[in-house]
DNA sequence: TCCTGATCATTA
DNA sequence: TAATGATCAGGA
């Protein structure tokens, strides 16, 4: 099987390439792709990811934008379980701790990203060994009005708390939809932050994720309308 | 058993 | 350092 590794012109033709992965293991995809298939995802992992993204097209890089700015798509894999419960929550994007001056909801990084997603669940079984685990069906998804007010109170609230210098105390227990947690290479990141007396501290970057309760009810709200 | 906090690889 | 791609794993 080949795949073109061109970047999709239409949000059609990115999604008609993503169905194409449904069923396929990530031993044949890697083969295709001459990719070596670590033993599992210890070390790598990001590794599914970055796989997916090489057959979909999207642009390797660093930056903070939409995997396919010119769709206004972003791609996300989830790894769920045999009942097709995710199994991890969801990284969105870093977390801004400092120059909050004029961010607000409508211009965040978080609704930018979350404006349009086409999720890819994949089989995320740890049981499983990678090279047999495979890729399920894709599908788009637009967060309806209900469940953009709960991400963007969350985002206000935890923004709230960062502009007053609280990002210390902040815990991923917070957030109905939206969390806040370390996001690092390890202890050694720092970044600057506000702090309590409104100076710069250095702190752990964070980064917004989403609670697994939420992409659960995504894939639900999916699976109650086929 | 599950979730939070910690961590891994790579690129620029 | 900061962004991307995330999962790991011990403690609650």
């Amino acid at each position: 099987m080949t795949m073109a590794l061109s970047r999709p012109d239409t949000i059609d033709e990115l999604f008609e390439r993503a169905s194409a992965l449904a069923g396929q293991r990530f031993a044949d995809l890697a083969a295709n792709a001459r990719l070596p298939i670590p033993k599992d995802l210890r070390r790598d992992k990001g590794w599914v990811g970055m796989l997916l993204e090489h057959y979909l097209g999207a642009t390797a890089g660093s930056k903070p934008i939409q995997d396919f700015p010119e769709l206004g798509v972003e791609l996300k894999t989830l790894p769920v379980d045999a009942a097709g419960k995710p199994l991890e929550t969801t990284f969105v994007c870093v977390a801004p701790l400092t120059q909050l001056d004029g961010v607000n909801w409508n211009t965040s990084n978080v609704r930018n990203k979350l404006q349009c997603v086409l999720w890819l669940p994949i089989d995320g079984r740890r049981e499983i060994p990678l090279a047999d685990r495979v890729v399920g069906s894709a599908f788009i998804w637009q967060p309806s009005a209900e469940q953009q007010l709960v991400l963007q109170n969350d985002w206000e609230e935890h923004m709230d708390r960062i502009a007053l210098g609280q990002v210390e105390s902040i815990s991923a227990r917070q957030g109905t939809a939206l969390q806040i947690r370390p996001k690092a290479a390890d202890g050694s990141v720092v970044t600057d932050a506000i702090g309590p007396d409104g100076g710069l501290i250095k702190v752990r970057p964070r980064g917004f994720y989403l609670k697994k309760s939420f992409t659960e009810q995504i894939i639900q709200q999916v699976f109650n309308a086929i």
